[in-house]
DNA sequence: TCCAACGAAATTGTTGACAATATCTCTGAC
DNA sequence: GTCAGAGATATTGTCAACAATTTCGTTGGA
């Protein structure tokens, strides 16, 4: 391959991208060292571009900087993950009501139709496209809200839990026991009941933490 | 004086705290340009340590950074501080719950002094008391909760809301409004009762919520 | 008087070299 | 066999010069 080595701003984009990918696909795991030269060698950029996609990173919580001892993948403790949930249970509480009073008869019948899919993933026994309509629903909740803020919060929230997130969905039995959950906010999105929304979006989150705690702690590798 | 020039890891800090404090303060406003080398003149620090600072402060969302086109502050519209403070009102609805559930023998008996204190504070006509006791309350009630993520996330947001926070402080009247609301969240937490203080924390920024639908755009300067 | 084009100044972006520190490896004594 | 210490290596931190870009002011023309 010729010297494409990427520079500056983009450099920064691919490196952090990069890193994310790896991340999600599990081809780094929590505690593992990121030392600067091996990052700019597989991304092909320079050391700059790294040291700041790492800063980047750290801000979102991906990342844990310690001065003069280099990056390392954050670990999250499950005590950690069910903090989280409990944020996102209420701030998803937010959207899931602010949805309800505002979707338009467009977004519901898209909603409708996400739930349709929902089940015949589940049916079919398909786990990776039931976990893609799952965040498909939680995103769209969210845009549908018109809480900016709050759906800026949760994507930063839902990037720390990647790790448990594929750990929670490889559960047997999860799929048909957070269907129900899932039909259950469409429903009340589709029927402009904001308290039940609320409610039912609580209750999903509310049942992951009860999985989390039955988690055992991540096999560290 | 000296040529006491603040380096490196050093400088960052002092540079991003500097800001800080001059958002706080007033003497930065909204929308204004942040240019690297008066920073590095007034703080005494190289412009590498500016440059980390900024990267830190736009991590915040207290500072904009539009490549090639430097940094400017930030600037909230009321749109968007609404939507900040109905965040604020599900992770501190969550934080009271907590509290009212977690809280020690101790820590019931401090809050009721935090109480105390404002009702003087209000009696006197004491405003800037009552604004640091409203801050320590808030701060109280998110530690007593043991919810680090919200308490995080709350931090953050705070950050982004000093002008408003500033604005509504000073409106004619809004004391003597917030406090029995203020009271409400003290004597649920104390009576350990989750629901009722998640209600009264939501409902006191509620009530901030409908302070900033009547707030006028702020004035640029 | 207004506008466009040009040039100068100001400002941000990037780089590579060097400095400071941490980590590892090897040796030797107990 | 283990541990302490010294040296070597690996890694991160800092900086100042240079490059690229934007912004501002000026000039000339319509």
């Amino acid at each position: 391959m010729a010297e494409n080595r990427v520079t500056g701003q983009e450099g920064r984009r691919v490196v952090s991208a990069g890193i994310r990918r790896a991340l999600s696909a599990g081809d780094m795991v929590p505690g593992q060292r990121l030392v600067e030269q091996e990052l700019s060698d597989t991304f092909h950029a320079t050391r700059s571009s790294v040291r700041e996609a790492l800063q980047d990173l750290a801000a979102e919580g991906l990342v844990e900087l310690v001065p003069r001892r280099g990056a390392r993948v954050r670990v999250v403790s499950v005590e950690e993950a069910i903090q989280i949930t409990e944020c996102r249970a209420t701030l998803e509480g937010l959207c899931a009501r602010r949805a309800a009073e505002l979707a338009t008869p467009e977004e519901r019948a898209e909603l409708r139709a996400i739930g349709a899919r929902m089940r015949e993933a589940v049916a079919e026994g398909d786990l990776d496209g039931y976990s893609a309509l799952n965040r498909q629903l939680h995103d769209f909740v969210a845009r549908v809200s018109g809480q900016q803020v709050a759906q800026g919060l949760l994507e930063r929230l839902n990037g720390q839990m990647v790790r448990f997130q594929f750990r929670l969905a490889m559960r047997p039995g999860r799929p048909s026991r957070s269907l129900p959950q899932h039909l259950a906010i469409i429903e009340a999105v589709d029927a402009a009941d904001p308290d039940a929304a609320e409610a039912a979006a609580r209750a999903h989150l509310d049942s992951v933490i009860l999985e989390l705690r039955a988690t055992p702690p991540p096999t560290a590798g």
